[in-house]
This record gives C-alpha cells, sequence and structure tokens, in this order.
DNA sequence: TCAATGTATCGACACTTGTCGATGTTTGCA
DNA sequence: TGCAAACATCGACAAGTGTCGATACATTGA
C-alpha cells in the first residue's frame, strides 16, 4: 500500500501564486481520488450516512460494482486521507474527513 | 472536440445526501481536469498573471511541455468550464472563470 | 503574395486506471 | 474445531490519458 497522505497543510490557493512542480503533483493526486464517479458516490454515501461513517458492505450495491473493486476505492480515497477506515469486529467502517476536503476548498478559493 | 461545459449549477454538496450516477459522473469529469500537476500549475501561472489572463506561448516555458501539449491542457481546461479562450489576433488569451472554481468548492463543502 | 509566428490536429506510443474473477486472510459464531 | 462472512490481494484485460514529432491552419507584417 502506498504511504497514506498525512492531511498535509499544502498547497496555498491556486490564485495566489504558481504552484511548483512539487506542490502541483501532491495537489493532482488528491483531485485524482475526487475524478472518479464511482468514489464521488462512495464519499457520498459515507457522508450522507448515519454518525457520517458506513460499513463498506453496505456500499457495495448502492454503486453497483463488485467486493473488490470497491474495496480498490476504498483505499484509493483513504490514501488520499479522504476518509479513514477503522477495523471492528469483521466489518470495516469508513468515515468522512472533513478538515481534508476544507484544505481542497482552500486551494479552489478565488 | 467535446461539448463545452455551460457551467453547470451541478451539484449538490456532497455531503447532504448521495449522488446520482449522472451527477457523479458531471462532477468527476470536472476534477479529471484538475487531477493533472501540469493543468494545475498552468491554472495557477493564469491566475497569477496581470489581468488574469495569459497567452499560452507564455505557458509552455514555465511548465516544460511541448507546444502541443499544452494545447491539450489548455482545452482540457477550457472543456471544463475552469477558463476561457479567446483568440485575439495570433494569439490565443486565457482566462479563469473564477464561478466555475466557486461551484466546485462548494461541492466540497462540510 | 509570401514568409514567419502562434495554435490546433493527427498518429503513435508508453503508462495508468477501472474492473472483475479467483484466491487469501481474518474474524465471529455454531 | 470448522464454517461462513467481510475484506484484501493478485493477475489480467480493456479503456483512457499524457506526451511528443510532424503537419496543417490562421493571422500578421513585409
Amino acid at each position: 500500500m502506498k504511504t497514506p497522505v498525512p492531511v498535509p497543510a499544502c498547497c496555498s490557493p491556486l490564485l495566489d501564486a504558481p504552484l511548483d512542480d512539487a506542490d502541483a503533483h501532491e495537489l493532482a493526486s488528491a483531485f485524482k481520488a475526487l475524478a472518479d464517479p464511482v468514489r464521488l458516490r462512495l464519499l457520498s454515501l459515507i457522508a450522507s450516512a448515519a454518525d457520517g461513517t458506513a460499513c463498506s458492505c453496505d456500499l457495495e450495491e448502492p454503486v453497483g460494482r463488485s467486493q473488490p473493486t470497491v474495496s480498490h476505492h476504498l483505499a484509493v480515497l483513504a490514501d488520499a486521507g479522504l476518509i479513514t477506515k477503522e477495523k471492528v469486529g469483521r466489518w470495516v467502517n469508513c468515515t468522512i474527513v472533513p478538515e481534508r476536503l476544507a484544505s481542497l476548498r482552500e486551494v479552489l478559493r478565488g
């Protein structure tokens, strides 16, 4: 598994100053995680679930994808720092990380 | 060229209610445009230029890509509604569309 | 009219990514 | 102890994407 993103403070708003190459790569990898319809639906399903937490077993049917595919997408979201995964018993509880979303919003500030 | 995006009002914030498939695809295509380091750097270069407008000929050297590649990326940004391209004489002036950025920010609202 | 300049398009290539079936691995329960 | 359920990993494949050189197009100026 790739190294999980430490919810970095990167980066200053796009419109303030030109991004250097390193920041651009880091930001792009974050947006890549959002650049898939299945992952966006997973995010919104988790967010709108009770307690903002959902078991991955309840996510396969709504998005209409196989279990390995959902597992893959959840791993991508977690690597991007957009959700956390907590194993409890046989389940994995997925929870939104609102600070991460907020930091990406800030980058788009005009 | 793909049909340009009409700066849609899509979509309600991710965290409010589960996205349907159509909205998820539309949103994903917008984030796809942001999911590349070269495009992010182009955006920030355009935004931080005088008047928020830049000639594409001045963008090739800073991002270190060939002219066809920069042209391709600018077309992607324009199709996503993130910039507008206005041909004046021999040049093409690229300008940020702040409303589009704002609408994407809104989707990430927590 | 002709040459030079700024862009767009085309064809090709390597690389990435979304997807699934098959198979492992871990946990809870009978 | 053994089985079933939830999840991760692997291997493979099709489709998409970033990149460039070559080339075509459009506009300006001489």
